[in-house]
DNA sequence: CGTATTATTGATCGCGCTCAAGACCTGTGG
DNA sequence: CCACAGGTCTTGAGCGCGATCAATAATACG
């Protein structure tokens, strides 16, 4: 994983490890350049909130490096994780100035902030940031709706797997066997899944004795059997 | 409720019920002219099936009266209600051609149906459209977050709660105490909120015995209560 | 080292599921 | 009018999965 602290402020859009993933995919070198101008990088240490529930919010952003979680709660203190960032992902929402979730960082991570008021003109003066960010938005709800099905029909076992399949997916360093770093920790992962610690837990510890994966140490997981692992999740295998 | 059966293919955009609600709302009259020139109207019958799981989606389409449901189902049959669509909302997803869930009538319903790549045009043309098409996507977004927390967190009281909260705010015809029919069998219920039929049933007769809620016929409800709905439901009030 | 935090494991409980029966509602035909 | 069928909804009895409560183990950090 890379680490901007101290050069961040020197980084320039070209040389971004999101530059083709994140809402700015899509702007051409002139378009960059209006949102290079006004875009600050912000660094934030692993559980710091980066936005109350309720709160304001007076910027949108980029995860660069790192993974920020979104989650809302009930009075009483259930809380429920809605939304995993990884890095590429938009934080933010252009129109509304209040946050309807707490945002949360995961791990340490990079933020690329934008002042909301100036990113929404951009909004509207650059159509291929407001097609990609349409784009995301989309692909976003998709997502939300797979975490759905989930959260209302999977058993304990299939959610654990299925978190597991998606970590494997989006952060496995290539390579073979697959292997990947936890990015949350097991109250993270009870949160996402609509489970309690001891039942993660318990779960991770029934698919490490049935041979699905391998884990080293609290944050290591090698699986060397996606398909396996996706048949466990109850997912297609196109991994 | 309108019918528009026989007379659908004359009603212009500007008598339309859902003009200043749907994806068209913020559009111009020249802009307008140009959505109606592609438009048409289709009536679906209860429970017809209007897209399969991963089957072609040629079109898109606004909810103009009635219901209609986004299911996802795993393998063996478990079904998960992943979206409710009521007059107004967006059904399909432009730059993608199939369906990642069904789409299915809840009541008799009408929609006003746009050719895909027709659509895909217009939006690229429009800046109006498309920036409603964009606020819609984020609006569904917080709303599948806050289904996600229901889903993950809630106990069956208050999901069942939930989902009469939100009917009642969607689909009460104004008027003392506050009344309203509700589009969905005890079935789609249950598919909404991750329960049983039985479980669903079971919490309806709770409320009922409980004077939050009355029942008249299987569809009837009112609520002479909000507030007292809404903290069974385990929500803000601002109903 | 000692302390705090995080994860694992065990024992028990209870909510919502399952299986089953019966009630109600609607339409059809005699 | 009743008889019957097919569907939807309600109610009951018992069970099992995941929550809860509690103790221990592993890890991080001063």
């Amino acid at each position: 994983m890379l680490h901007y602290d101290g050069q961040l402020a020197k980084t320039d859009c070209a040389a971004c490890p999101i530059r083709h993933r994140a809402v700015c995919a899509s702007c051409a070198p002139p378009e960059l350049a209006r949102l290079e101008a006004i875009k600050s990088y912000r660094t934030v240490r692993a559980g710091e909130i980066v936005a109350m529930e309720g709160g304001a919010l007076d910027f949108v952003a980029s995860v660069v490096t790192g993974c920020a979680t979104l989650t809302r709660s009930l009075e009483d203190g259930r809380t429920q994780m809605v939304g995993l960032l990884m890095p590429g992902d938009f934080v933010g929402r252009p129109g509304r100035d209040t946050a309807p979730y707490e945002v949360t960082a995961a791990t340490d991570a990079v933020l690329c902030r934008f002042a909301r008021r100036p990113f929404e003109r951009l909004l509207e003066e650059l159509p291929s940031l407001r097609a990609r960010l349409l784009e995301m938005s989309l692909d976003e709800l998709d997502a939300a709706r797979d975490w759905m099905l989930l959260l209302g029909r999977k058993t304990a076992r299939e959610k654990v797997a299925s978190l597991l399949m998606i970590v494997m997916r989006r952060a496995a360093h290539g390579g073979s066997p697959p292997r990947a770093e936890l990015p949350l920790t097991r109250e993270a992962m009870a949160s996402y899944l609509g489970l309690t610690i001891e039942t993660v837990s318990r779960q991770m510890t029934a698919l490490r004795k049935d041979g699905v994966i391998v884990l080293q140490g609290q944050r290591g997981l090698t699986c060397r059997d996606l398909g396996a692992l996706a048949a466990e999740a109850g997912m297609d295998e196109a991994a």
